[in-house]
RNA sequence: GUGAGCGUAGCCCAAUUGGUUAGAGCACCGGGUUGUGGUCCCGGGGGUUGCGGGUUCGAGUCCCGUCGCUCACCCCA
């Protein structure tokens, strides 16, 4: 083999073509029903836009080259800047709040392994604009739309929890330890490491940031509980501040929001997880991450709000609150819990004839099933045994299968059974197709019919 | 970029531990039976054992290199 794909990125046989299609329209029908509109930008972007969100550092993550003009040129690794850019263009004339989805390819020049290739596919659901004093419900609108994917797709609550956190709280409580908030970002990216390094090497990170054992010991503490142990946690330790307008009200806000959804299934899947932190400095409000609760250890998807990355990007001030959901996690969560239905294409007629002399009467009756009858229909090109052409209908799915002899045969695939028709001696004529379509339409009836 | 494991047919795997011409199954193509279907039977194509070198009378098997894949680290939008 002289050409194979490029590595971390996937070809998509038909198979597996059928199974992304039957994804993306679930992410489609979940994102519309919840009245997002669905937007997309250029997989190209200039380097400077991803530099200017994330430094320099995110130049030897994404693939970038120089075209023919000298202009720095990058695939886009992520939609958000390029969403923060057509708002920010029509910021004020873009009706709000803006609800935005999109479900583009993304590139990252990064090593591939388990869930994380270098090219995939993400759905990214962004609600901007919101009214500054209820985005706690923007909050958990953009949380019930992943909650209502995963019951879309049968991942229960066996499969799936969401981890919901706040950067707010957790500013609370740094405030309350004395933590002047110049250092909070530093602190939050190591908290974010929690689950994924020993204790002891967390704690050394910790106590390099400067924090005592004390601090470090309430922080661990704290995180090491979730749910309603973690709000007394929380509480406890912002003590006499914890008022109904401080951060952690808000949190519970968004989680009764959820709760009052007619239903209250939403809420079964979340709990407060102070160990969600999340890498991203952007975030100021809640944050939160989707889990398997099986084998994939990798989150499903991730997010939560970012107040100031628009207006940083020069969009204008609007508040924001959005999630990215891959598929490449999805995909493996989903298969592992055996979740991907059997999706074979399927055409509704199979022309078939023995005799090489009946082809021009084949070609002619497959136009007039496609083009006038509009009926999705194959056939073989040579003549051949019945037998053959047979399997190949099965394989196909098809319907029904049409027999071109000296007269016409219309076979019902599922049942066998079968109603013989007159052949027109001459097909070309406007009259004789005419009756054709009609004597075809009022079989596949009958033969639908007797099917139930 | 760092570390580890693995590379035999399109796919999943064999090959008596170094011994003749590398084999099955699935899939694909063709033929036959059931006289018009997913069964069954027969046949066929397809491999320089990832590639290159070395040790040996002899290498799919051992050694070195290289490429590729996978997993983990880094990073995670």
């Amino acid at each position: 083999m002289k050409f194979q794909n490029v590595k971390g990125t996937r070809d998509f046989y038909p198979p597996e073509m059928a199974v992304r299609n039957w994804l993306v329209g679930k992410w489609r029908e979940v994102s519309q029903r919840h009245g997002f509109e669905e937007y997309d930008g250029p997989a190209l972007e200039y380097l400077d836009l991803y530099v200017a969100k994330s430094g320099e550092g995110i130049v030897s993550e994404l693939y970038h080259f120089e075209d023919r003009g000298g202009r720095a040129l990058a695939l886009r690794p992520e939609m958000t800047p390029t969403l923060a850019r057509m708002v920010a263009a029509r910021a004020n004339a873009l009706p709000k709040p803006i609800k935005w989805f999109c479900v583009p390819n993304f590139f990252r020049a990064e090593r591939p392994q388990r869930g994380r290739l270098r090219e995939f596919l993400q759905w990214n659901i962004d609600i901007i604009g919101a009214p500054e004093d209820r985005t706690d419900l923007a909050d958990a609108e953009c949380i019930s739309v992943a909650l209502d994917l995963f019951e879309q797709l049968g991942l229960t609550t066996e499969h799936v929890e969401m981890r919901i956190s706040s950067r707010t709280v957790f500013a609370e409580i740094l405030s309350t330890l004395k933590i002047e908030s110049d250092r909070h970002p530093l602190i939050f990216n190591v908290l974010d490491k929690r689950g994924k390094i020993p204790p002891e090497v967390f704690d050394a990170e910790l106590a390099k940031t400067g924090l005592n054992e004390t601090q470090r010991n309430t922080l661990n503490e704290m995180m090491s509980v979730r749910g309603d142990e973690a709000f007394s946690q929380v509480e406890a330790i912002l003590g006499p501040s914890a008022k109904s307008d401080s951060s952690c009200a808000q949190l519970k806000s968004v989680l009764n929001a959820l709760k009052e959804q007619d239903d209250r299934k939403a809420l079964d899947y979340c709990v407060f997880d102070p160990s969600v932190v999340r890498g991203l400095d952007y975030y100021t409000g809640i944050v939160f991450e989707a889990y398997s609760t099986g084998d994939v250890r990798r989150a499903i998807c991730g997010g939560g709000r970012y107040d100031n990355l628009l207006a940083e990007m020069g969009g204008g001030h609007l508040s924001g609150v959005g999630f990215g959901m891959g598929d490449v996690v999805l995909g493996e969560v989903l298969e592992e819990c055996g979740l991907i239905p059997g999706l074979t294409e399927s055409v509704e007629c199979y022309v078939a004839t023995e005799i090489a002399e009946k082809i021009p009467d084949v070609w002619t009756i497959v136009n007039i099933l496609r083009r006038q009858m509009k009926q999705s229909c194959i056939f073989s090109y040579k003549a051949g045994s019945l037998k053959k052409q047979f399997q190949q209908a099965a394989q196909h799915r098809a319907e029904f299968c049409i027999i071109v002899g000296p007269s016409l045969a219309v076979k019902h695939m599922a049942t066998g059974r079968q109603i013989d028709l007159d052949l027109p001696s001459n097909l070309h004529t406007g009259s004789a197709q005419k009756m054709l379509r009609e004597e075809l339409s009022k079989t596949f009836a009958t033969l639908k019919q007797s099917d139930t």
